[in-house]
DNA sequence: ACCCTAGATAGATAGATGTCAATATAGAGG
DNA sequence: CCTCTATATTGACATCTATCTATCTAGGGT
């Protein structure tokens, strides 16, 4: 939270999410994901959306797994991969700034009673 | 947003923020100075809490400048640094899900309609 | 058993990045 | 003007990263 200096622990784990985030394929291949039907997608789904080839999907995949940014499962031939919400919402509740008038962790992690 | 794929335009620019927030010392940095009383914190002040040489903290801080993520301004001999509150909305907003209850933006920019 | 497709892994390479020492710039104060 | 302190810039270097080609593994269909 930027409410309060990060430790050095925290700023290292925190980093590792950021970084995975921090390039434009990733980025995409996220938003993919996140947006298909179900909420999930298969890996030859996210390779026609580039001009790269499938090693390097592959090789972006696995980053974002790594980081904890999405998880895949194999179903027969396929793999297929889907936004691991809790992760988001860590960064989410990071950038939250001081000031801020709702905590945006509350929005990410569910209920809110105003809009029933 | 998470809740339709990204353009590639709109990737690179987002991934530009992301990747700048994806180093365990510009993290801290970032914490560093939000947190900060008044919320800006002078260059002296942060390079004492690292074992980096000053060039380093310098570049590292460039690096955020340049992202768009903090701003700078002399004052006689020091340089005070704040965050920009509107680039780390700009991130929160990316990260909601197409499932969320409440979207994160409209906390970090202020007027929730749902309670009023 | 055989092959075909989907996806991952391994190895190589060009380019980016984090760090430092050395040097430069900007103000403040004699 | 000279010097001292606070930051920034430059240049060098070791490491990391994005991408490719070639190869491997897993399942399905015939």
């Amino acid at each position: 939270m930027l409410r309060a200096p990060l430790t050095e622990r925290q700023s290292v784990e925190l980093a590792r999410i950021f970084k995975a985030l921090g390039d434009p394929v990733r980025l995409r291949l996220l938003s993919l994901i996140a947006s298909h039907a179900g909420g999930e997608a298969c890996v030859c789904d996210l390779t026609d959306a580039f001009d790269l080839t499938g090693p390097t999907i592959s090789h972006h995949l696995k980053v974002l797994r790594e980081a904890g940014a999405i998880e895949g499962e194999r179903r027969g031939t396929w793999v297929y991969y889907r936004v691991r919400p809790d992760t988001l919402a860590q960064l989410s509740a990071f950038l939250v700034l001081p000031g801020d008038i709702a905590p945006a962790s509350e929005a990410a992690s569910g209920a809110i009673g105003a809009s029933a």
